[in-house]
DNA sequence: AATATGATCTTCT
DNA sequence: GAAGATCATATTT
């Protein structure tokens, strides 16, 4: 309980590619988030959406820049973190070289630690399933609100850490709840793993990872 | 100043 | 499958 694998943030480095091949890269990795309390969130990502820069109607760079969202063209490993339909937040992390505006989005992960306060705050979730199956669920069961916009996410309390690699399907998908670009094959998830939303959603492509 | 629009989730049918 | 909750941002008057 109190003691944890020793958590190698991701480089910035990482993140300074092309969105399409940061989001698969990102599966299987751990999400982490340290409270103020002390307690020690982890979750293994299984499910990302790529968003790229101007060429992609879906993203957000393709909006005019605000106060909220201009560190999105600055340089990769940042937060991004909105809210979604006035309720809920979504988390991303700045990729692409700078100047770019490409994103990755985290739709799932499969919770790992903590299980106990993520039900605390999601007090809604009758499952383990429900508890980060869901952009929006995983920013509440990791209590990550507007205050994680722009935080670093090689260092501090809300960071990507490697994992020990684990042999998965990869499958691939269009965008989930997006009205533009909707064919677009940029969704990308651990095939099979019980934590990845919308399981039914019929999926375009799938290989070895 | 006012309105339209969501990278969602929950509950109900 | 469909509707409603709810608000930051962008676009229109």
């Amino acid at each position: 309980m109190n003691r944890f694998p020793k958590l190698t943030p991701l480089s910035r480095h990482f993140f300074a590619r092309r969105a399409d091949l940061v989001a698969p890269a990102l599966l299987g990795k751990l999400l982490v988030r340290r409270l103020d309390n002390g307690v020690v969130l982890m979750g293994r990502i299984v499910e990302t959406e790529a968003y790229l820069g101007p060429e992609d109607p879906a993203s957000h760079s393709i909006r005019r820049r605000s106060a909220a969202a201009q560190h999105i063209w600055g340089p990769p490993g940042f937060a991004y973190v909105y809210l979604c339909m006035g309720m809920y937040y979504c988390l991303n992390v700045v990729v692409e070289p700078e100047g770019r505006g490409g994103c990755v989005l985290l739709r799932a992960v499969e919770p790992l630690t903590g299980l106990e306060t993520m039900r605390l705050h999601r007090p809604r979730a009758r499952t383990d399933y429900e508890l980060c199956s869901g952009p929006g669920k995983l920013c509440q069961a990791f209590a990550i609100t507007a205050k994680l916009n722009k935080a670093d996410m090689t260092a501090g309390d809300l960071v990507i850490a490697e994992a020990e690699k684990i042999q998965f399907a990869l499958g691939v998908s269009p965008r989930i709840g997006i009205s533009k670009a909707v064919d677009w094959p940029l969704r990308f998830y651990m095939a099979g793993n019980p934590y990845v939303s919308h399981p039914n959603k019929p999926q375009v492509t799938k290989r070895a990872v």
